[in-house]
DNA sequence: GAAGCCTTTATAAACATTTTATGAACCCTT
DNA sequence: AAGGGTTCATAAAATGTTTATAAAGGCTTC
């Protein structure tokens, strides 16, 4: 295996923040290119294909957002947005459009520095499916879409069986609503905590001894739910 | 491991202050610098790293909160502003713009080193995974929404949840009632500290082991509010 | 067309936040 | 050193939001 260094693109108009990052970034064993706006990124990344995307929101022709959308359209590329303190919506909005991960201006370079290998690390991360899952009272089979609770065997409807499966998969996790919402319902409807609400409750009626007073499948008001395996 | 000695950058134009201040910092075995004023800090500071920025407020060509708002754009260290009794609100500015602390003159040397002392102490913080906070007595699971105090897992509503973190974030430093409202209920709610007070309260009674001597959640009054981890 | 599942609607109860009020603490003047 | 004005801590009321639950209607599958 060769050691050819990995590539990062940064993306930021500012000529001091473009100037230590090379600087720094280089030093590391990074091999770095620098776009000045969103089209001149998209333009590199035709002939050169960065392992990571480290971009500024704040640019001029294409801004940081729209770079994000149209960098997913064609990448899976890990992309780290650079967000000024107070920019908390030009944030999320690159979030969702495709970003991996952010950090506030200013920011130390340890910490760049670590979100990049945390991103370079996980790329690899080709999951393990694990056709089993056991934890606590629960034992859940994917494959079979069984569930045994304490020994004892359980039917769940399919959207039970994901819900059950999404939770269990992160036990002692809050997940909100709307995490849960995409990952079960799908993307548009992520507005509908009311079907959540609906199959929280008839879940709960199936593994809970006290549907009442829940002790695996536990609200966390105004957030979400988290699922406790028990003991 | 080299025993380099941390260097203090101290800013200020009356050569008074800086004479005594070189003399008693050197003595404690600091590496010190002076500049005459702002402009003079921020062209050192381009060759020369310090570990902390001790500055004053009044100064000619660039007085300190314009020095805080040029540092904050490319560096996190440390600045603590010295401020003379009814600039109070320059020092709030100060604090604003990125300030960590203040030392009101006349100071008692001793107060300023520790002062100095404990933004020494608390620069190390540089989260690895940003998803766990542990400082002190706290240990705080931002994924998981979790807050434990000296091992004792504690119930935080989402506002109260999101306070703790925003001030266990940069523990130690002073955050401006204004700041704080801001970043939790939004750059439209800067003007009503009374939530603040009410929250404030209902964390202390949660986290505080004497909620009406509090030790983690310090008031600095007129100001805003600080926390101190814990041993 | 019957059964099972999902979506939608409605409502009371639980919960969090905002607002208001009050006394105590604090700072700055005189 | 005392008084006026401001801010702080706290409790409690008012407001607004979310949650649990039941039940009805619609869709799909066999």
């Amino acid at each position: 295996m060769t050691t050819e260094h990995k590539r990062i693109l940064v993306v930021d108009d500012e000529a001091q923040i473009t100037r230590v990052l090379r600087t720094t970034l280089s030093a590391q064993g990074y091999d770095i290119r620098v776009a000045n706006d969103g089209e001149m990124a998209l333009e590199l990344m035709k002939n050169w294909t960065p392992h990571v995307v480290v971009t500024d929101l704040a640019m001029p022709n294409l801004d940081g957002v729209e770079l994000c959308r149209s960098v997913r359209k064609m990448s899976q590329v890990p992309i780290i947005v650079l967000s000024v303190r107070g920019q908390d919506r030009s944030k999320v909005e690159a979030l969702d459009a495709g970003a991996d991960d952010y950090v506030t201006k200013p920011f130390s370079m340890n910490e760049l520095l670590a979100r990049i290998r945390a991103q370079l690390r996980r790329t690899p991360a080709i999951e393990e499916q694990a056709t089993k899952i056991t934890a606590g009272d629960f034992s859940i089979d994917l494959d079979a879409r069984s569930v045994k609770v304490t020994g004892h065997e359980v039917h769940l409807t399919p959207k039970e069986f994901d819900l059950l499966v999404y939770l269990a998969q992160r036990p002692g996790k809050v997940v909100t609503h709307r995490t849960l919402l995409a990952a079960i319902w799908g993307p548009n409807s992520t507005e509908q905590p009311e079907y959540l609400r609906v199959f929280v409750g008839q879940l709960r009626k199936k593994i809970e001894t006290d549907p009442s007073s829940p002790k695996y499948l536990l609200t966390e008001p105004w957030v979400g739910y988290r699922f406790e395996p028990g003991s």
